[in-house]
DNA sequence: CGCTAGATTGATAAAGGTCAATCATTGTGG
DNA sequence: CCACAATGATTGACCTTTATCAATCTAGCG
């Protein structure tokens, strides 16, 4: 069997180091996580989990693509989050999912069983307070997606998503690549596709993007993108 | 010097027990989080640590209410959250607090200075661990005030956050009061004030709320309420 | 008793939602 | 290899809703 080394990705709370994300598991960390760890390989669609089920296994992903997704009662689907690799998921409540997860692209992701890491967690302080690290980070991601989507008008909105993908994405810069359905980045945004697609439309005509395909954007004017995303 | 015992408040990852929030802490802990706090008495509008500056503490409410706020570029402020009993704030990203903190009523506070609680936390697991969930539990609320911003009309939002409301509060049911002005929930909202006027005055028009002066909603038909709020 | 911040009300316009039709892409089976 | 089905993307017309702006009202307070 092999080695399994997952890995986290946040912001740290404290100055000094990096700005931005980086690596917060020690090498002996992820060996640590790797030994209670199984690697799954998925198909884009596959569903790892669904909301209101009872909740066995947090993942952690490690390669490609996945949304986080909630059914209203409204009978609205309601995309959380999209996860990339070094993410965590598996947030539960009650003992039950809060969301589903499904694969976007083929995708790798590491599935850990929730009382082996709650036992290993309370063993180790020092891998705990990684994960404590890594959930402040997400709170602060979710409260930056609630502020998004309050923005007003669509391209404002689409502007800051391409630019978390890209600043996600360890491509070149200025090459963003959508994984995702139209649909998918509407219900992330609290838009319509239709209202995705004529956003799209109008960063192009103004300028700021082009797109190469349905999957593939490009920053065409650096400094009016950066403006608009951070809301300027 | 008294004795401070900070309480934490907040619904368990894990099945079994109450499925509402309750005090995650033990008396133990409580007095252990205490003997690094210092209490604080604020009055309306004291601003306890702005956003962008040095995050030297973190803060646990014990009484009143506050709310936690961000200037947003545009020139817009955003209320990311209030806070009530048992909340915790002082979330820090770079060693920078990522958004402003001011109370909204008279109110306690207890403070606690952040090395000092990362030592804490390193050497206590267990403690470490409630305060894992506290961050879940933070998270959650955090993607259903997405959830909630992303909902078309004024009034179901509205309707939401007054049954948030509701639950925070231990008074008697359907009995709701309001500490904030009507602009806080509307940039809490993603809406403007005068749409949260006239929401409210949707709300009380089609009897679901009665309003008793500015501060205080009363749930005049529970079903209609619920079911808006929860967005059927 | 007026002052002031906040709340309310009204008129207008901007923006996205909704619905319907069309186009594009992919995959399937003959 | 092509016809066809199915899914998703796009476009257009129209409608709902809130943002915006301005004026007015109200309550708390010196």
């Amino acid at each position: 069997m092999r080695t399994l080394r997952p890995t986290l990705r946040a912001v740290r709370h404290r100055a000094g180091g990096k700005r931005g994300p980086s690596q917060i598991l020690s090498e002996a960390q992820r060996l640590q996580l790797g030994s209670i760890a199984v690697e799954l390989r998925v198909r884009p669609r596959t569903i790892l989990y669904r909301e209101e089920t009872s909740a066995e296994w947090a993942f952690v992903v490690r390669e490609g693509a996945l949304k986080a997704f909630r059914d209203l009662p409204s009978g609205k689907r309601c995309v959380t989050a999209f996860l990339f690799s070094d993410d965590i998921c598996g947030l539960a409540e009650n003992g039950l999912y809060v969301n589903s997860l499904q694969a976007i692209t083929n995708a790798v992701v590491h599935r850990i069983r929730f009382d082996a890491l709650e036992e290993l967690l309370r063993r180790d302080a020092a891998l705990e307070f990684e994960f404590l690290c890594k959930l402040a980070h997400e709170l602060r991601e979710s409260q930056r997606q609630t502020i998004a989507v309050m923005r007003r008008t669509a391209a404002e909105r689409l502007a800051w998503f391409l630019r978390m993908l890209e600043q996600r994405q360890s491509a070149e810069q200025g090459h963003i690549h959508l994984p995702m359905r139209r649909a998918d980045i509407a219900s992330y945004l609290g838009l319509t596709p239709e209202a995705v697609t004529r956003g799209c439309a109008e960063l192009q005509r103004n300028g700021l993007i082009t797109f190469s395909g349905i999957h593939q954007a490009n920053v065409a004017n650096r400094t009016a993108f950066d403006r608009l995303a951070s809301g300027a």
